[in-house]
DNA sequence: AGCGTCACCCGGACGC
DNA sequence: TGCGTCCGGGTGACGC
């Protein structure tokens, strides 16, 4: 559920040292640390293997904390400890989290990564169900080179989405979520965009006019910059952070009238995710 | 290429 | 209260 919003928020306040839940003491940022030593318990979330991030992670310094799609990047440089320069991902599939809390304090349980600073913290990867992955690269494009590109960089701009839209033929909904597509788009903000654009999830890409490319287009940067506005949504305990979960047009709101036409909000399946749409303003049809 | 299906997980919701 | 069952989320693998 950490869609590009969510992950966008954790990455400012990860470097920010701010806390991802309200209650948790701020922190000094990571950037600029050492890394001292590493720990997990959960080996097949490790790539390469556990073996390999426990023994190179230590030593590199903190260089930067990025984002490319739904994955936080860590830029290490050499130090003293170290000499080869590489990348750290994480990516919280659906219930993964990052705290920094003091290195001494008992982990959680659901902590199955964690890093230890120079700085008396320690960097932990709380993910209760464990879908959750750890990538130790010399490139980041050794993981990040399939993603399609960043929907809010300046260089997406309507003629791009055009070009990329142009060969596709399947439905709308799940090229959405085809982080090859474009990347950092999850069920929620899919289905808010296409509300958006007034284009129904079933809709075939290939059928758009022109007009039609273009609303998509601008519900896609619209719902997501609106995400990130409202600092992602909370949609259940495991990311209590933002608020957007409050202006959801479609998603979750089943049965509940459409903030444009009032017809009731309705609920299918397609490719097995719940997507919401309005049945009258988002026509299957094209014009 | 695109689509369907399953697997990976487990906390929480729900029904009894 | 306790127990059983189902759901859902992102993604990769696999088969058609």
């Amino acid at each position: 559920m950490p869609e590009l919003p969510e992950v966008e928020t954790i990455v400012r306040k990860l470097r920010d040292g701010q806390p991802v839940e309200r209650g948790l003491p701020p922190y000094p940022t990571p950037v600029g640390h050492v890394i001292m030593s590493a720990w997990t318990n959960w080996p097949r979330a490790a790539y390469p293997s556990a073996a390999a991030i426990t023994r190179d992670l230590p030593g590199h310094r903190i260089e930067s904390i990025g984002r490319r799609g739904k994955y936080i990047v860590f830029t290490l440089s050499t130090s003293s400890l170290s000499t080869l320069a590489c990348c750290l991902l994480i990516h919280l599939k659906m219930s993964g989290r990052l705290d920094v809390l003091n290195a001494e304090s008992s982990r959680d349980k659901h902590v199955h990564f964690a890093f230890a600073l120079d700085n008396g913290y320690e960097i932990r990867f709380n993910d209760a169900r464990k879908f959750g992955r750890e990538y130790l690269v010399s490139d980041s494009s050794e993981i990040t080179g399939p993603l399609g590109p960043e929907p809010l960089d300046p260089a997406f701009t309507l003629k791009a989405f055009r070009q990329l839209i142009a060969g596709k033929s399947g439905a709308l909904k799940p090229l959405l979520l085809d982080q090859t597509f474009v990347a950092g788009i999850g069920n929620i903000y899919a289905d808010e965009a296409l509300w958006r654009a007034r284009l129904h999830p079933l809709r075939r890409a290939g059928t758009l006019d022109a007009g039609e490319v273009a609303a998509l287009y601008r519900g896609i940067r619209a719902a997501l910059n609106d995400g990130v506005k409202h600092e992602g949504s909370a949609i259940d305990w495991v990311y209590p952070e933002g608020n957007y979960q409050d202006h959801f047009r479609v998603y979750g709101r089943t049965d509940q009238p459409c903030r444009r036409c009032h017809t009731a909000i309705r609920r299918i399946v397609v490719g097995q995710r719940g997507t919401h749409f309005c049945p009258k303003c988002q026509r299957q049809e094209a014009r």
